[in-house]
DNA sequence: GCCGTTTTCGGCCCGACTGTTTTCAGTCG
């Protein structure tokens, strides 16, 4: 089944923006947001929760912990259902348009009867918005913009949705008698930053029983195709899941076929051809007899094409093919390198949990070290103080002295002004371990100023890592406009490592910007940014996008031993 | 609606930026 955490927070989102857009109380709508984070953070799950545990999460009370149990029970809040009935569900949808918020989209609906984003695209085109008060011309000009990102990210949604769906069905099926293999395959194989549709692999003889069991699957909302070699269902979440099944003995062959990418396939079976070979989902054949010469794993069918195993994230064409003819395959960064995370957050900023719970998850998964980076004071909303951070750092050493293990690291995310300076002056940004720099403001700053802000804060010499360096949100808002390459090249001279950001909205840098980076010599971190305890884990997609920029160990500092790392934070050997 | 070294009311994450106004509302981080 899907995470009743998530369920629940989307439940609680969705009322707390019905309430925002029916003109309610901001400080009830925000109480609702509030616990929405907090039960979609939570590490248990609640719906082994009473009313009375329920209200242990903070910010869940009374009337909160009540919906929720009477949700869990019978998937319906009356009070919910009424906000829904009052605003229809494009309403809210208008919403997610950037430069869009509830009071613009409630003023569209009641003057326009605007209620979808296609209705709202015709009305602009229409001129219709011109006479709205408090509509302008830029106004209309931010919304289409926003409207054609959205559209640019399609039916795609991000690599942790897609993973969380495969890894269930992969669970599930894999428990059906006579599965002798299954694994998810596609772009989810290959980590791309969004996935369209998931496709699911099995080996078995007999096919229906997994068709069967795939067809009724408790969030399978629809069967699109069904067959003996292939069924397709598209999830109550509207997301399209192809399952094929195939004999044991083609695995390796039907693996490398649905993992793709399409460029990488095709460059393959160029190859099999110049060996007289022919390259399908069945396997490798004889192009003369016919004869199947190699099918049964990947490996197989690779040696047999005179190539290395090809990992998947690298199957993008991108000159993996060549380095597996000629054993230069990099050997890519994996999780189990990752000896720490050097960019989280505890409930002292925007965190949803303490320093104690935070280390205490990090220690759970063998880390060698582990940095503590809340926000600093310019991001207002936060309300840090030099008093705050200085507290903590003591907790920090207090925590650390005496442990054997894992080693912490106190750090802070600073901000990167207009003009590229940060928060705090030297001296005090020296009683740090080290310094994330990020860009939380003006973003549509223009190229030549943006690349200037970007390079003093790698100049700045507290300054260790770039934070999420183009600062975009998948299908929200596009990265900054700098020149990067400049960039790559200052974090390269300067020692300053690069951001692989972890969270799935951001990937940030993306595959294709470090490919570049590397290039210019730059060192990266991949880091979680972790929000919760749940959030440690989305380093897997940060390692995934590390992959697909073909990075080493050797490239992540935080792979390295503790006495390296601190090296590299002191920026010896660098200008 | 939640919460309380100010506990049953009265605060609540604050400030910048943008585009629209002609003094400010809406949106965002």
């Amino acid at each position: 089944m899907t995470r009743s955490n998530e369920e629940v927070e989307a439940l609680l989102r969705e009322y707390a923006d019905l309430l925002l857009i029916t003109g309610g109380d901001a400080f009830k709508a925000r109480a609702y947001e509030k616990a929405a984070r907090a039960i979609g953070g939570f590490p248990r799950d609640v719906s082994e929760l009473d009313a009375k545990g329920l209200r242990e999460i903070p910010g869940v009370g009374k009337s909160i912990a009540d919906k929720v149990v009477e949700y869990l029970r019978t998937g319906s809040v009356p009070a919910v259902d009424e906000a829904r009935a009052a605003i229809p569900a494009g309403v809210r949808q208008l919403t997610a348009i950037p430069a869009l918020g509830p009071k613009k989209a409630m003023v569209l609906y009641e003057e326009l009867h605007i209620a979808s984003i296609d209705e709202l695209s015709d009305a602009i085109h229409g001129h219709k918005l011109r006479d709205l008060k408090g509509f302008g011309p830029k106004t209309e000009e931010n919304i289409l913009h926003g409207i054609a990102l959205m559209q640019a990210a399609g039916d795609r949604v991000p690599l942790n949705v897609a993973m969380g769906v495969a890894d269930e069905i992969v669970a599930e099926l894999s428990r059906v008698t006579g599965c002798e293999g299954c694994e998810y395959a596609g772009s989810l194989r290959r980590m791309k930053e969004t996935v369209g549709d998931i496709d699911i692999l099995v080996a078995a003889d007999e096919s229906v029983p997994f068709m069967e069991a795939f067809a009724h699957l408790p969030y399978t909302a629809e069967v699109i195709a069904r067959g003996e070699k292939k069924t397709s269902i598209r999830t109550t979440k509207g997301l399209q899941v192809d399952l094929r099944v195939l004999p044991l003995d083609s695995w390796g062959a039907g693996l490398v076929y649905f993992t793709g990418s399409k460029a990488h396939n095709i460059r393959i079976r160029a190859i099999a051809m110049r060996h007289g070979l022919k390259l399908s989902e069945y396997g490798l054949f004889d192009s003369r007899s016919g004869e199947r010469v190699a099918s049964r794993s990947e490996e197989d069918v690779y040696a047999r094409l005179g190539m290395d195993w090809i990992p998947p994230t690298l199957r993008e064409d991108r000159g993996e093919v060549e380095a597996a003819l000629n054993g230069h395959l990099p050997e890519l960064v994996t999780e189990s390198d990752l000896r720490g995370d050097l960019h989280t957050h505890t409930n002292l900023t925007d965190g949803l949990e303490s320093l104690e719970e935070m280390i205490a998850a990090a220690r759970r998964r063998g880390y060698a070290y582990y940095a503590v980076t809340d926000h600093a004071p310019k991001l207002y909303m936060q309300q840090m103080t030099d008093e705050k951070i200085l507290d903590q750092r003591e907790q920090i050493r207090d925590l650390d002295r005496g442990r054997r293990g894992m080693r912490l690291l106190h750090g802070v995310e600073l901000n990167i002004d207009v003009q590229g300076d940060v928060d705090w002056p030297d001296e005090f940004l020296e009683g740090f371990d080290l310094c994330v720099a990020s860009v939380h403001t003006q973003f549509g700053l223009g190229r030549d100023e943006m690349t200037r802000r970007l390079l003093r804060a790698c100049e700045n010499p507290n300054v260790n890592i770039i934070g999420h360096p183009t600062t975009r949100l998948i299908g929200k808002r596009p990265g900054i406009d700098a020149d990067l390459d400049a960039v790559f090249a200052a974090c390269a001279r300067t020692g300053t490592a690069l951001e692989i950001n972890a969270h799935p909205d951001r990937l940030d840098l993306s595959d294709e910007n470090i490919l570049r980076a590397k290039e210019h010599g730059a060192k990266f971190a991949v880091d979680s940014d972790a929000h919760s305890t749940l959030d440690i884990a989305a380093l897997r997609y940060g390692v995934g996008t590390a992959q697909r920029g073909w990075l080493t160990a050797d490239d992540v500092i935080n792979t390295w031993p503790l006495a390296r790392l601190r090296r590299f934070l002191r920026k010896e050997g660098h200008s």
